[in-house]
This record gives structure tokens, C-alpha cells and sequence, in this order.
RNA sequence: GCCAGCGUAGCUCAGUGGUAGAGCAACGGUUUUGUAAACCGUCGGUCGUCGGUUCAAUCCCGACCGCUGGCUCCA
């Protein structure tokens, strides 16, 4: 993220002298990407060139587009750039001429140009009164630059262009979109072959990939919709497992479980106030038609309709009976206007009926009828949670009320959005809800924090962080419910917690949820790639818009904190995050296949045998199956490879004999024969614990 | 939603302005096995959808749908 084009997050001088070693090679790298580009189109006009995470970018307007075929040619002239070893060279200007070599075209170019650099004179307005404004000139090309750079082009090791991408200037979507070219750089070319190598194993890793040949889920655009998972038997398994997880961690931590319907009234989502911010994510409105009137549908009607449209309308608002038969469906509808219909001449007759059969309602639908139920299909569990809160009188006896739900939830997620599994339209949360009095925060906060840690550790994730989101003074009322001393009151008790329990934590100010400060939940798989795992939230407006209270100890009613949270996000991230950590090599205990038993020859006994161990081993639960079939036993032992099956008993006349089984262990190899009961009760050992 | 690239069998991929192939998978046989692929055969595609150009389109053009990479967004 290009910090400079956020202005309420533009860094300082200072911050910008921090810049380590690898982010000087890379920001000076981009100068030379602009550069080359200069040399080969010399009317490209440039905007931002930051390093970032992984290499740097530079955005650039240019009537060629750019693809990666070019690529070549411009590192070519990278190449003679960084051969030619200039200095980079800081030059301190006033902002008078600043603006006028931005006007003559000289910024961010090789030499003075007929069109002003129209995207440098916007970055000039944005760098405040008394700050120093700053070239970086190397060879012909100079550049607005804060800095700081390497001393010389020479000293950048290796580079390499990745992708094209496109980006709006300063991050607004209102603002042209730019070529945004992809790069990377390294100090010596060892490093940078490493990093090619790991993005070979993240591909090589992709969820997606994996999914498909695992058979875990399936994306089925065409019948279910884009961003709609289904979940094959052997991704519900591992569904079934981390549910299993959570419902067991959540029991023995004091919460309850409850099921909520996936669709709420409208007044649900005004009340939350989740519509005024989310409607545009939340999927458009059922509409239950109520019985009444069709005189206000058939004003809507009106407003967009051609002139035989228009007819009808007319039509129908001159002879509507005054009391119209309840309506509830389409085939209601159609059927009322039909007969509706029937005084009027045949050729009318039919088109009327055949326009109100598909435009009438397919357009206007059937809103503003009479009254309207509107409902929504829920894109979060907590108000459901609120008014199973209210369902009961509350007191403070019934204080930390932890309601938890695996909810499904349901968001328009932008169609550009989706990815996988890490983003869908529609999923399932680990979530639950904590009401709890204010003087139960803390512990109840910091109980929420050692359960991540817990989950943490069971799947191996060793480098995490919590972002924790805090409001800003410029956004209250507008992002943010409007309760300034609130919401200072429950950031510091967050803040406090964070730092008592000496979590690893980060404060990000304004990205705090509209009815609180927030914390997500950073977690970096074992091949270093970052996920947004979970959030948790704390809320104090909700139980307020809900009018929620408990009585008190003192009889009076007070309204209670509500902490948000899902340690395990949504199966769909979760999962996916795991699929790449595990590499599809998952633990046994959430293996999709724990065992599959492989019988070398057919003989009645040996089958008989293999069976009952199939038999023993599913009794206990374990996801097991057995393969019977005719091939020699190398073919069964690659196609359960493949398909990373994580135990595998071979079964031969000699286990039979002996009775024992060979097992064998996906990446492992043969482990050898070992007695069956002892190979069993192992086994369910290692499954129960949940062992790595 | 925006920009760009892509869309051929369940999967991985060839291929052409004259209506398509391979390997794996699946299915049917034969084979009877000791730690990563036994053999033979069969089936399988309106080349994403719709429209246009053309005597002729999977191929060229356009729109739409979807996917991928970014941007914007993310309760």
C-alpha cells in the first residue's frame, strides 16, 4: 500500500528515512522503471513509484498498454540504466519551482516536455506548507521524490518486472486509472531467485489447486453462482472437524449455542444499522407483497415505461376496483390482471397481458403495493444474537452471556472480489457473541485472546498479529457511531488488555468497525504468506440501537458491552488458509481421509480381514475406506499418495498371518508391520489429541 | 464495480478460417499383486454463451458470463 497517496496517512520525512536497505533497492528501482519506460515512450506520465511488500511499483499513464511482452525490452533498458551506475542525486527546491517544472512537463521525465506532468503537480499539493520539497535526479531522469535511495543505479543487485496491474491515481476511484507496472528487486540475484522459488511453492500450494484435486470443494458458476462454495464430502470433513474444534473449545469456555435463521425483516438491519453502511454488500431484498391497492405499482410502472406501457397504465388506473384480491405470488398476479384484462379488445387484450406478465412484475416486481415485508438475507449473526438476547428478561445474574453460532452469512461481495475460497458471497462463521458487563470486559476480552492463541498453536501458526483498529476524531458520526467519550473509553480498555496479556499487536487508527474498535487477526502461513484470519470487535452501540439491558444489582437496567468475535473466521478462509499452511498434507486428525486400507490379492480371508479393520476403524469415527480393487499394490499406494491419504494399511497375506498391519504414511514411506490392535489404539490417540 | 489477461473432454494441455486431438481420470475386459502407475479396449467436447463478418467461424470482430492478476471495498 502506497501510504504517500493517503493523505490522512502520508508519511513524514522522517518516517521515510526509515526506509531499510531492500526498500531503498526497490524505490530506487522504480525510478529506473520510469526511467526505461521514458526512453522507449517519451509522452508516459508517472504518478507513484513506492516500494511495497514484496518489490515495488511504479503507476504510469501511457497510451501504449503495457503487457508483459514489453517487459524485455524495458528491463533491457533497466539494465543499461543500472550499467550506467549514475548517482542519485537529492536536489532541494522551492515550491515555485517545483510547480514549474512540473508545468514545463520536467518531472518525472528524461527533459522538458509539451504537457505539464500532470499526476507529479497533484502529489505537489498534497506535500504540506513547510515540508522540503525534493528531486531525485539520475542520468537525464528526474523525479518528485522524498526519498531516500541507494547511492548509485549500480547498487541495484537484480530485478525483475512481474505483472501489469491497473490502479486508480491516489487510490480513489474517482481519479483516472493508471498502469500500475510490478516489479521486484534484490540485493544479489541469489535472493532474488529465492523469491521466485517461494512464489513457485505458493502456486504450487494455491487452495484452489489443491481443492480441485483433493476433491474438497467445487465453484459452481453456472447453477450455485460465482463466490458460492460447495462443500464436497471431503472438504465438509474438514468442516465437520474444525466445527467439532470450536464446539468443544467454546463448550468448556462457558458458551452456549444457538441457531438463528439466514434471513431477518429489514427493520433487523436498520435497527443494527448495518443497511445505511452495508446495503451495497448485503444481496438486494426479498420483497413479500402484502395485500392491497396496485394503484402505487402501477406509478412506479409508469415512470419507466414506452408508450404502450404508458396505455395500460392509463387503463388500469382508470378502471382499478377499488379492492384488489391478496396477492402473493406471481401466478396471483398474473391471474388478477388477466381477468382484469378481459374488457378490453382482444389484440389489447393479449399484448396488455403479455406485458404485465413479463415486464410488470419481473421489473417493477411488486413493490409498493400495499405494505411490503422486505427481507434480507443475513450478512452477519449479531442481530440475531441481540434479539435472542432480548428474547428473555436479563440479569446481571445471566452476565457474560456467550451465545455462539457457526452462522451462515451471506455478502454481495463485488464481483472483481472474489477469490477462491479466501473470498466468497457466502459463509460460515465461527461466530459468537459476548454480552458481558463493562467490568467484565477485561477478563472476557483477554479470554477471547487466549483462545486464538490456543487455535494458534494446534495448527502450527507461529507468526501472527492483532491489528487493533481504532476510530478518528474526523470520522465520528460519519464512519463511526457518534460517541466520541465511548468510544475513547472502550479503546483504552482494549488497549489495556492487548498490552497486559503482552499479545503482539499493531494500532491502526480509522479502520475501526462503525460500531467499534476492532481487532484482526494476521496470520502468516509456514511459506510466509500473509492471511486475514479473523476479527473480533467490540461493541457498545448495537446492544444500544437494540435497546438491550440487564438489570442490574442495584435494579437498575443497564446496557451491556457486546464483544464480536471468530477466532476461526469463516470455514472458507479458514480452510483455504489451511490448505496452503498444510500444503494439503493435513494433520490426521482433519485429513479427509485418515486411513485407507490397501489389500495386496483377493483371497476371501485377507478381504475378511481387511473389512473388519475397515469396520473397527469407521465405529470409531475414523474417516476410513478401503481399496479392493484389482491393481498391483504400487498403483493403489500412488493413487492414495496422490490424493495425500494420511495413513495407509497395507494389507497382505503376511498381515493376515501375523495379524498385523504395514503402515505406511503419506510423505512418510512404509513404517513397517506393527501388531493391529497397537497400530488402532495409536492411531485413535493421535486423532483425539489432535496431534501436528 | 473498474483495468488488463485468459476461457478447447472431469483434470493437464496440443491444434486449425473447411464443424477437433494426446495423456491421466471414468467405464468394460484381461491380470492376482509387498510400498509412488500391469495390459487391452470403450466412452467422452454444439472448442464459455449470444450475436456479427464470411460460401464456411472453435479460430476474425462485438457484447455478455466466468476465471486469473491488480485497484476500490471488506460489518
Amino acid at each position: 500500500m502506497d501510504a504517500a497517496n493517503r493523505p490522512e496517512e502520508r508519511k513524514t520525512p522522517d518516517d521515510r528515512q526509515k526506509m531499510t536497505e531492500l526498500e531503498r533497492i526497490r524505490h530506487s528501482c522504480a525510478h529506473v522503471l520510469a526511467t526505461a519506460i521514458l526512453r522507449l515512450w517519451p509522452d508516459a506520465q508517472f504518478a507513484a513509484g513506492p516500494p511495497v511488500e514484496n518489490g515495488f511499483y511504479y503507476d504510469v499513464e501511457l497510451s501504449h498498454r503495457i503487457s508483459p511482452e514489453d517487459f524485455p525490452k524495458i528491463e533491457e533498458e533497466m539494465k543499461k540504466e543500472i550499467k550506467a551506475n549514475h548517482p542519485f542525486e537529492k536536489i532541494v527546491v522551492a515550491r515555485e519551482q517545483a510547480v514549474k517544472d512540473a508545468q514545463s512537463g520536467r518531472l518525472g521525465a528524461l527533459g522538458a516536455r509539451s504537457v505539464p506532468s500532470r499526476y507529479k503537480l497533484g502529489n505537489l499539493e498534497d506535500i504540506p506548507e513547510g515540508e522540503q520539497i525534493t528531486y531525485y535526479q539520475n542520468g537525464d531522469f528526474i523525479d518528485l521524490c522524498a526519498g531516500p535511495h541507494v547511492m548509485r543505479t549500480g547498487n541495484i543487485g537484480a530485478f525483475k518486472l512481474t505483472h501489469v496491474a491497473s490502479a486508480y491515481y491516489k487510490g480513489d476511484e474517482k481519479n483516472p486509472q493508471l498502469q500500475r507496472i510490478y516489479g521486484t528487486a534484490f540485493k544479489n540475484k541469489t535472493q532474488l531467485d529465492e523469491y521466485f522459488k517461494m512464489l513457485e511453492e505458493a502456486k504450487r500450494r494455491d487452495h484452489r489447486k489443491i481443492g480441485a484435486e483433493m476433491g474438497l470443494f467445487v465453484i459452481d458458476t453456472e447453477y450455485v453462482g460465482p463466490g458460492l462454495p460447495l462443500w464436497l464430502p471431503k472438504g465438509a470433513a474438514i468442516v465437520e472437524e474444525l466445527e467439532k474444534l470450536a464446539k468443544e473449545t467454546e463448550f468448556a469456555a462457558g458458551y452456549v449455542r444457538v441457531k438463528t435463521p439466514h434471513l431477518a425483516k429489514e427493520k433487523m438491519y436498520l435497527t443494527s444499522g448495518h443497511l445505511p453502511y452495508y446495503e451495497e454488500s448485503m444481496f438486494p431484498p426479498m420483497r413479500l407483497q402484502a395485500e392491497g391497492k396496485l394503484n402505487v405499482t402501477i406509478q412506479g410502472y409508469e415512470s419507466q415505461m414506452d408508450a404502450l406501457k404508458q396505455e395500460m397504465a392509463e387503463e388500469l388506473k382508470k378502471s382499478l376496483p377499488d379492492e384488489v384480491p391478496p396477492i402473493h405470488s406471481q401466478k396471483d398476479f398474473v391471474e388478477f390482471v388477466g381477468n382484469f384484462f378481459r374488457s378490453f379488445p382482444r389484440e389489447k387484450q393479449m399484448a396488455f397481458d403479455a406485458l404485465s406478465k413479463v415486464i410488470l412484475f419481473n421489473e417493477v416486481g411488486m413493490a409498493g403495493a400495499g405494505e411490503v415485508d422486505r427481507y434480507y438475507l443475513k450478512a452477519m449473526n449479531c442481530p440475531h444474537h441481540h434479539r435472542i438476547f432480548a428474547a428473555e428478561p436479563r440479569s446481571y445474574r445471566d452476565l457474560p452471556l456467550r451465545l455462539a453460532e457457526y452462522g451462515t452469512c451471506y455478502r454481495y461481495e463485488q464481483s472483481g472480489e472474489l477469490i477462491g475460497l479466501m473470498r466468497v458471497r457466502s459463509l460460515n462463521m465461527n461466530d459468537a457473541h459476548i454480552y458481558c458487563a463493562p467490568e467484565q470486559f477485561a477478563s472476557e476480552f483477554n479470554a477471547v485472546n487466549e483462545m486464538y492463541l490456543k487455535y494458534f498453536k494446534i495448527f502450527g501458526i507461529e507468526k501472527y498479529v492483532m491489528r487493533f483498529s481504532t476510530s478518528s476524531p474526523q470520522g465520528m458520526g460519519k464512519k463511526y457511531v457518534n460517541e466520541p467519550e465511548l468510544w475513547k473509553k472502550t479503546e483504552d480498555m482494549v488497549r489495556q488488555v492487548l498490552i497486559d496479556s503482552k499479545i503482539n499487536y499493531v494500532e491502526v487508527p480509522n479502520e475501526a468497525a462503525f460500531y467499534g474498535p476492532k481487532i484482526d487477526v494476521q496470520a502468516w502461513s509456514v511459506i510466509g504468506r500473509e492471511f486475514s484470519i479473523a476479527t473480533n470487535q467490540v461493541d457498545f452501540a448495537q446492544p444500544r440501537s437494540f435497546d438491550l439491558r440487564y438489570k442490574d444489582r442495584d435494579n437498575t437496567e443497564k446496557t451491556p458491552i457486546c464483544i464480536h468475535r471468530a477466532p476461526l473466521g469463516t470455514h472458507e478462509r479458514f480452510i483455504g488458509f489451511l490448505i496452503e499452511h498444510y500444503a494439503g498434507n493435513f494433520p490426521l486428525w482433519l485429513s479427509p481421509e485418515q486411513v485407507r486400507i490397501l489389500t495386496i490379492g483377493d483371497e476371501p480371508e485377507l478381504l475378511d480381514y481387511a473389512r473388519a479393520i475397515l469396520n473397527e476403524l469407521r465405529g470409531h469415527q475414523v474417516r476410513a475406506e478401503i481399496d479392493i480393487s484389482t491393481d498391483k499394490i504400487n498403483g493403489k499406494i500412488q493413487r492414495a499418495e496422490q490424493m495425500k491419504v494420511h495413513t495407509m494399511f497395507v494389507i497382505g497375506k503376511r498381515d493376515l498371518e501375523a495379524k498385523v498391519i504395514s503402515v505406511r504414511v503419506h510423505g512418510r514411506g512404509n513404517l513397517g508391520a506393527t501388531p493391529r490392535d497397537e497400530v488402532i489404539s495409536t492411531l485413535l490417540e493421535q486423532i483425539k489429541t489432535r496431534a501436528a
